[in-house]
DNA sequence: GATGAATGAGTTTTCATTCAT
DNA sequence: GATGAATGAAAACTCATTCAT
C-alpha cells in the first residue's frame, strides 16, 4: 500500500501480500479505511517513540534539537514509502483518522519544539524565533527527504542533508557581516494572528 | 478534483461540476489521467510564469530571492487546492507526466536558485550554502503553506509566514554571539556526493 | 464497415472515411441500422444485376449455370469484404432488413436454379437432383470463397476454384465404374418436407 | 451469446442468464473476449471429438467419409446457435484466438480429408479430385445447415440433407451419359498454386 | 477461527444520435 | 443543406465487502 498508494492497492493485494485470506483482514479491520488508519497512525506513532530516546542525554537544547531532527530524518529514511502515505492519502481517510494523524504530527513536532523553546528561553536562540515554526520546518525537512528522494538521493547523503539543513536553520545563509543590511526585509513584524 | 483527490472525483463529478456532459470531457481529454496531467502541468506552469515578473526589478540578489519566494507563496496560496494535487497524485500519473511535473518543479526551483547563486558569488551568502538546496527549501516552505494550511491558517498570516521563513533561512535561529559555540555541530563536513 | 465489422465501425469513422460530417449521414439514413441495410442490400442487389448479363447468350443450361456461378464467384471476389457483411451481421439488422436480405439471396439463388431446372427437364441432369439445392450449394461455394479466403488464397486460384467446384457438382467425385457400388448410401430416399 | 451475437450480449446478460453475478464471470474469464474464445474453441473442439468415434468401424473410405460428414452435420445441428458464433464473430476475437479457431477448423477438415485421400489412392475417386477441397466442401455443407437453417428447415430433413449433399459430391449432378459432352467446361486445368 | 467464492454498486469510457449554428 | 460540438445511456470491468463452508 505504501508502494502503490491506497487506491492502487486492493484488499486482495493486501491479503495476498500478507499471505492470508481477505476474510481474515476483515476480522481485524472494520474496512479498508480502518486498515489505512492503522497503518498510518502506526507509522506516525513510530516517529513519536523514536525521538525521546534519541534526544535523551543531551543537556544542551540545541544539541537535543539536533539529535531529534537527525533521529526524525533517519526513521523517515528507514520507512520512506510508509512516510509518504500520511502525506498522500489524507483525502482517503475518514475525518476522525485524519484528525488523529494531525494530532500525532503535532505531538511529534512538539517534541522538537521543546528544546527550541528551551534555547530561546536560555537566550541561545534569537527572541524573534518561533520555536514551533522552527520545529515545524525541521519536521518538514524530514518529510522532504522522503518526498523528494528521487531528486536528493544522488546529490547528497542523508548525513550531509541533516547537517546542511540544521546548519541553515541555526546560523542562516547570510554572512553575519551582511546581516545588518537586510534587517529590514527580515523584520518579524507580521508575526501573529490572522485577524 | 483538487478538493476530493483524483480517485475521489469521478468523471461524472467533473462533468457535473463543469456543467457539461461526460462525453464532452472525453472530446478534449483522452482519459482521466490526461485530465489530471493537464491540470497539474497547468498549475505548475503557472508558477513558472508568475515568478520572473515578480523578481524583475531587484538588483540585489537577496531581495530578488525574497521577491521570488514571496511570489511563490502567494501563487500557491491563491490556488491552494490545486497545489496539493501535484504532491498527492504522483502515483496516479503516467510515468511521462510525472517526469514532466518533476521537470517543471526543477525549473521553478532553478528560478530561486539563480539569485542564491548570485548572492554566494557576491560574498553575501556564506560559502558553505548550497544555493540549490536553499532554493529547494524555500520552495518546500511554499508547498508547506498549502500542505499544512489547516494548522498554519489560524496561527500566522501569509505575509508573516513569508517573513519568518525567509528570515530564518537568511539569518538563522542562533544568535551570532552563540554561533561560534555550535560550529562543530553545523560543520558542512559530509556535504557532497553519495558514493 | 466491411473491414472492421458493423460494431467495430462508429458513425464518426464512417463520416471521416466518407469525408463528410456525421450529421450529413443522418440526413440520408435514419440510423446506423438503416445504413447497414442500405449497404448490405446494395451489395446483394449488385449480385442480382451481375448474373443475368453474364448468363445471357448460353443456350445450353449447364453452360448457363456455369457462367452464372463463375460470375457469382467473381463479383464476390471483387467485393470480398462487403460480401462478408451480410453473413456476419445478420444479428445486427432489424428483422425487416434481414428478411429483405434473405429474399435477395433467394432471388439470386433462383437465377442459378433456373438453368438447373432446365437441365433436369432436358434430361441432362439426373432426376434426383434438387435444382434449388444445387443452386444453393453453388452460391455457398461462392460465399465460401470470401469466407475462407485466408485459407484458399494461397492454395488455388479463383479460376481453378470455380472450375473444380463446378466439376465436382456436375460429375461428382466417384468414378462412374464404382458409382453403382455406392448407390445405397446415396439414395435420395429422405428427400422431402419436414412436416 | 450464440443467440444474440457477441456484441448483442452484455456481460450483464450473460451473468443473468447463467444465474450468477458479473463479478463471478470475471473470476473465470479475463474479459469478454476470453469468454468468447472459450465458448468458440469449446464448440470447435467438440466437433473434433465427435468425428473419430463416428467414423470408426468403416473400412470403406467412402463410407467412412459419409459417416464423418453425417456426424459433422449432426453435431452442428445439435448446437446450431453455437456453430454460428465462430463464423460470425471472427472480427471480435483477438488474433491469437482466431488463429486457434482456424487451426481447429483445419484439423476437423483433415479428419474428413483422410478418407477422401484413401478413396483417391484406392482408385475409387477420380484422380482429379482434391481430397482436401472435397473435405472442405463437406464441412461447408455442414456449416450451411446451421447458416441457412431458416430456409432449409421446412424444405428438407437433416437426414435427407446429408443424403443429398453427399450424393451430389460423390456422383455429381450430370448423368453419366451426358458427362462426356461437358468434359471441356469441367477440365481441372487451372488446379494448383496461385503463381 | 480462517477461507475465498460470490456479489453488485460504482467507475471509466464509448458512440449513436441530436440540433444550434 | 452541412457541420461537428454536445449529449447521456449503456457497456466492460473492478474491487470492497460478505458469508457459507
Amino acid at each position: 500500500m505504501a508502494r502503490q498508494g491506497y487506491h492502487g492497492t486492493s484488499m486482495q493485494d493486501v491479503a495476498a501480500d500478507a499471505g492470508v485470506s481477505v476474510g481474515l483482514i476483515y476480522r481485524y479491520f472494520e474496512n479498508k479505511e480502518a486498515l489505512l488508519a492503522h497503518v498510518v497512525t502506526g507509522i506516525m506513532g513510530g516517529y513519536l517513540r523514536r525521538l525521546p530516546p534519541a534526544m535523551a542525554g543531551f543537556d544542551d537544547p540545541v544539541l537535543r534539537l539536533r539529535a531529534g531532527f537527525a533521529a526524525y530524518c533517519e526513521v523517515i529514511d528507514e520507512h520512506r514509502p510508509g512516510a509518504l502515505l500520511a502525506y498522500r492519502e489524507g483525502k482517503s481517510m475518514p475525518a476522525g483518522v485524519l484528525d488523529r494523524v494531525k494530532e500525532l504530527e503535532l505531538e511529534t513536532t512538539e517534541l522538537l519544539a521543546d528544546p527550541a523553546r528551551d534555547a530561546v528561553a536560555a537566550g541561545i536562540m534569537r527572541e524573534r524565533v518561533d520555536p514551533f515554526l522552527l520545529a515545524y520546518d525541521l519536521s518538514i525537512f524530514g518529510h522532504m527527504w522522503a518526498l523528494k528522494h528521487w531528486y536528493l538521493t544522488d546529490r547528497i547523503t542523508l548525513a550531509a542533508y541533516i547537517d546542511q539543513q540544521f546548519a541553515l536553520c541555526m546560523s542562516g545563509a547570510i554572512d553575519a557581516e551582511h546581516e545588518l543590511g537586510y534587517r529590514h526585509v527580515m523584520s518579524p513584524s507580521a508575526i501573529g494572528g490572522n485577524a
